[in-house]
RNA sequence: GGAGAGAUGGCAGAGUGGUCGAAUGCGGUAGUCUUGAAAACUAUUGAUCUUCACGGAUCCGGGGGUUCGAAUCCCUCUCUCUCCGCCA
């Protein structure tokens, strides 16, 4: 959520930023002050009446204890009318509040001054590309037929049991995914990140503090009877962990990593590249995320983007980093970059990490605040990026590092799956 | 699933209708002392909204009610804990 005081003082810049993702916004912003206005004076007449009341029940109060009930009993009546034009004003008052609330929310991120105005993910700019495009053998298979050759992911079997998008890992394919996941978090470890193990469920208050609720209520999975939402990403647990706090400037920035499975009901999305490990329901993903303050935030961004490339080059991919442009950026980030890894096997770009600056989007929701040295409150900025994402990492790692004699792993990888090839 | 207890500031924990934004302790910050640190002592220390400012308003889990006046009384919801049952 967009914090009210920098529409206040930058609605024309806020209005201009979104028109980068396509978004008229200047009605909007124009009623959203408007309501504001309003709202900020029908409290400064409410805290008058209330101010006056308060007033009066104290001398009541006084005029008891002296025993003067006559006098105390007449001053009764006039708190009558204050009442009820509190009452009156307390509705108002109440009623601007929702609907500029109902406003703001619809309102996504300004994009940062680097984001290129763009209406998809053609537009997005390609920042850099790095590592060499293997050449294959002659019979080089996308992963889904690997995953079959070498029995490593059974998708039948994932249907048979849960569904389409559930798929079963087993043997080398099971170990690998495990060694992926403890590569991920023992590397995020050395770059300082803490590591967590959160729950997999959370509640509506979690949602809504990382902005999928109310947005994208239909793309995660609900359970109804305890109001619960499986997690679309381990952001929404680790950084739910510090809504409603205010955090030692000094304990700035927290670094946290987790894995955790990934549930996404990605609905309306079917047809189109979702075969194999592309797009699933459930996924394997190790998240990094970072809160700090405000000054430290883009800086961070880059360490954060470094970090990922040294993962990539450590598994051998050849990739890609792109700087979203304002139509493809999600709703909470003010920054993303997007890293692509090319399955020569696909004969395309595999999205496998995204990296954003929510600057203090998310704060806000989250009420997630730090001390200053001024002795005030402020918003702290939130960062978070896939380090890694599993599936389409292990496509690639599947298609790019095949050979006619099977698959190669990774040098950096051997530690974590004890195993060299997989034939 | 059954029964009971509870929810107060960063934490612990008092407070059962007005003088309570709230005792006390711990923690934090600053100072005195010290070569430095510790200890001790002294002072200070909640958040949000609003106002150019002085100030004002709101907040004792959420919502509603009673009352001139609610942390305190009533209703309701949510959550937590304890015991029993079941169970990895």
């Amino acid at each position: 959520m967009l914090e009210l005081t920098y529409l206040r003082n930058n609605a024309a810049k806020a209005a201009k930023g979104l028109a980068k993702r396509n978004i008229n916004a200047e009605t909007i912003i124009s009623d959203i002050l408007r309501l504001d206005e309003q709202r900020r004076q029908t409290q400064t007449e409410l805290d008058a009446v209330l101010a006056e009341s308060n007033a009066l029940s104290k001398s009541i109060g006084q005029l008891f204890q002296q025993g003067k009930v006559e006098e105390a009993n007449a001053m009764k009546a006039k708190t009558g009318e204050l009442k009820e034009k509190s009452k009156e004003l307390h509705n108002q008052e109440e009623q601007a509040r929702h609907a500029l609330d109902n406003l703001l929310v619809t309102l996504p991120n300004v994009p940062n001054e680097k984001v290129v105005a763009g209406n998809g993910a053609d537009d997005n700019e390609v920042v850099s590309t790095v590592g060499e495009i293997p050449t294959l053998h002659a019979d080089a298979k996308p992963h889904w037929d690997l995953a079959d050759d070498y029995k490593l992911i059974s998708f039948d079997l994932g249907v048979k049991i849960t569904g389409a998008g559930f798929p079963v890992y087993m043997g080398k394919g099971a170990r690998l995914q495990r060694a992926l996941i403890n590569f991920f978090l023992e590397e995020n470890q050395k770059a300082g990140y803490e590591e967590f193990l959160p729950p997999h469920f959370v509640n509506a208050a979690s949602g809504y503090g990382t902005g999928q609720l109310p947005d994208k209520e239909g793309q995660m999975y609900h359970m109804q009877e305890d109001d619960l939402y499986a997690i679309p990403t381990a952001e929404v647990p680790i950084t739910n962990m510090y809504r409603d706090e205010i955090v030692d400037v000094n304990s700035l920035p927290i670094q946290c990593t987790a894995y955790t499975p990934c549930f996404r009901r990605e609905a309306g999305s079917y047809g189109k590249d979702v075969r194999g490990l592309n797009r699933l329901h459930q996924f394997d993903k190790v998240e990094i995320v970072n809160i700090c303050h405000p000054d430290k935030s883009y800086q961070l961004l880059d360490d954060m983007v470094k970090h990922v490339e040294m993962l990539l080059q450590k598994l051998e991919l050849p990739y890609r980093i792109l700087r979203l442009c304002g139509g493809d950026m999600g709703f909470t980030s003010a920054l993303t970059y997007d890293f692509e890894v090319y399955s020569a096997a696909q004969e395309k770009w595999l999205e496998v990490s995204s990296v954003s600056n929510f600057e203090t989007f998310q704060a806000n929701r989250m009420k997630l605040r730090y001390k200053g040295d001024d002795g005030k409150t402020h918003l702290c900025h939130t960062l978070n990026g896939s380090a890694l994402a599993l599936p389409r990492i292990v496509a690639s790692i599947l298609e790019n590092h095949q050979t006619p004699e099977g698959i190669r792993i990774p040098e950096a990888l051997i530690p974590y799956t004890s195993f060299e090839w997989i034939s």
